[in-house]
DNA sequence: AGGCTCATTTAGAATTATTCCAAATATTGA
DNA sequence: TCAATATTTGGAATAATTCTAAATGAGCCT
């Protein structure tokens, strides 16, 4: 599945807009992080990617994953160890991860809203990940 | 500063509740930790261990912090890219990252209290990391 | 104390995740 | 189209962590 044109443009605008060109890598990377959003490594987005792009390179994931990111186009999630994985979810939404599948799962909810910080402290950013069990694993009680 | 008589029995009691002995270089890495609470990265736990230990090798400091993660005395902690940190503070409280600084502030707040999961979550932790300005980064205006 | 068992330590190798590099290529604006 | 500059590429390099196998150490049983 391609992305539309309305994502095609948006694409087009942000990358501009953050001083970064367009790509058909970019393009692919970003329709690639659309397609299935379980929240790849840049790994798994590597392999997907050569699905239809076979020549793409690792350092080019890297690379357009890394611009996406700074346009405002997909958030970069850090779930203790391992590899950092992409989410192209921009709303406001915290991580679920179940420690037993090891599924991630978006919520909605805004983590830091009310949070009485102390004098002086300036957030800019909140990252929440819950960790626990997903329905699926807190009825097989396994 | 050696760590007092009742850190020592503290230590001594978790770390056998959860399965492990009580070592000399246990003892040494824990009491690094409580020294400074700067979330330091194992790697510079290795470097101050060594200055009172030299022998110690990284893969013992590795193997150390995770004992005293697995046991409840020190929070493993990951900010984005880089290096895991190790926190010593068990109270509830989420991390403050200044984007500016790059220093880790212990902030005591409990994150998940009250947030309205959709149905079946089972929440066993959270960890909430705040990025922005700390006090005196903000007041720079840097 | 002596011996057994198993955890732990150690140094270094191996692995994983990511970044860097330099040359070739592609994109944009004039 | 041309020049300037960003991007892509493959591979090397780095960073962070884990693994491995041998030596050591601790606790337990007799």
């Amino acid at each position: 599945m391609a992305p539309n044109q309305q994502q095609f443009e948006y694409l087009n605008q942000r990358l501009s807009t953050g001083g970064f060109r367009f790509t058909p890598q970019r393009e692919h990377v970003y329709s690639v992080l659309l397609q299935k959003r379980d929240h790849p490594t840049a790994e798994e987005v590597f392999i997907r990617a050569k699905r239809e792009m076979p020549d793409i390179s690792m350092a080019t994931v890297y690379n357009c994953l890394d611009a996406l990111v700074q346009c405002g186009l997909a958030r970069q999630v850090t779930l203790e160890r391992g590899a950092a994985r992409f989410c192209p979810n921009m709303r406001e939404h915290c991580h679920f991860y179940c420690d037993s599948c090891e599924k991630v799962f978006d919520i909605d909810l805004a983590a830091g809203a009310g949070l009485p910080l102390p004098k002086g402290f300036q957030p800019d950013r909140f990252d929440l990940t819950i960790h626990g069990r997903c329905p699926a694993c807190s009825t097989g009680k396994k």
